[in-house]
DNA sequence: ACTGGATTGAAAGTGATTCTCATTTTCGTG
DNA sequence: CACGAAAATGAGAATCACTTTCAATCCAGT
């Protein structure tokens, strides 16, 4: 197995106040509302769709709008709080964004299980074939998708999507 | 510059066969419009959106449906003549497939420029990477954005896409 | 040619996301 | 604290890519 690095993170509470931070140099206001999801985000450590943290959220709060929580998401991620992934179900995907830890997706398209890992060497090959194109690259995409051990061990009939959050460095 | 290998591929004739051939494999019908459709389809060296493709089939065959692109092109994607991408343009683009051809991309965000790539050291990479976490690797989706040099040399304000069609081996 | 099942196309339906706009809220200023 | 302009909200309409529906049409094996 590879060395799962445990690594170290900014508490919820400090995530919070980075998107008060990030408001006010915006000069945006403070809602209840953007507090509430941004709260219900920052706890969460999967990579949720917004139909889940809308969810989420009426819990807290049932005066949400999904339309609120579209623009929240998307206030958090211009803000590099908030990465959107997309994955192969057809909904995006938001999860938390630790800077300096950027990390790729290994989907298992059985049980919907999704390891994270980050790997140097792959990273600078990419950079290398970039540049020998003529490319300087501003971001990239990698996804594979296959099948866990779980599930090719033919038990684990339907899982549940049991997520990992832990990346692995290889 | 990389050595770009113009891998010899099958005619356009060639692959309408093959496609005539999955077809009659399955017992489906023949029909002039799923000729009509690959026949453009064939044609394109590109990657082409069903939009596009529609709106070149018209020309040839102005009773197509749009449901009937779609179905077709489904229809090469199950036979494994097409392939199916998600750039970040928000709708599939599809592109003709040589199979032991696998390659990825790589995306000017700014005139959308598209060029291929195969590398083989990150194909193994990404292999040992998920047999280290215990998956077998069925597919997978590599696509680096960035800029192309034109468009980092300030010329061609908004260049209309042109792709390049050579997969450059690395 | 006959005929049953496959295919087609127009239009309606979907599902995710965005927009509209009337109403409410925030926050800097007096 | 009270104002008021500007920003934010939320219910629902709109959009966008794509799929489904279903009556009419076409294909292919006999
Ligand atoms: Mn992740
Ligand atoms: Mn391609
Ligand atoms: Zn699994
Ligand atoms: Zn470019």
């Amino acid at each position: 197995m590879g060395s799962s690095t445990a690594v170290s993170h900014r508490t919820q509470a400090q995530r919070f106040a980075a998107f008060k931070d990030a408001l006010r140099e915006r000069s945006l206001k403070s809602t209840s509302q953007r507090d509430d999801i941004a709260r219900v985000f920052f706890a969460n450590d999967q990579h949720i769709s917004v139909e889940e943290l809308y969810r989420e959220v009426k819990r807290v709060n049932p005066r949400v709008g999904y339309a609120t929580v579209y623009r929240t998401v998307r206030l958090l991620r211009e803000c590099g709080l908030a990465a959107e992934r997309h994955f192969h179900d057809g909904e995006a995907r938001f999860e938390n964004v630790e800077e300096e830890h950027h990390h790729d997706h290994l989907i298992c398209e059985r049980c919907g299980r999704i390891v994270e890992f980050a790997n140097d060497a792959i990273e600078r090959l990419q950079e290398q074939i970039a540049a020998r194109l003529g490319f300087v690259i501003t971001r990239h995409k990698m996804e594979l998708y296959g099948l866990c051990a779980e599930c090719r061990s033919g038990r684990t009939p339907h899982a549940a999507a049991k997520r990992e959050s832990r990346v692995s460095r290889t």
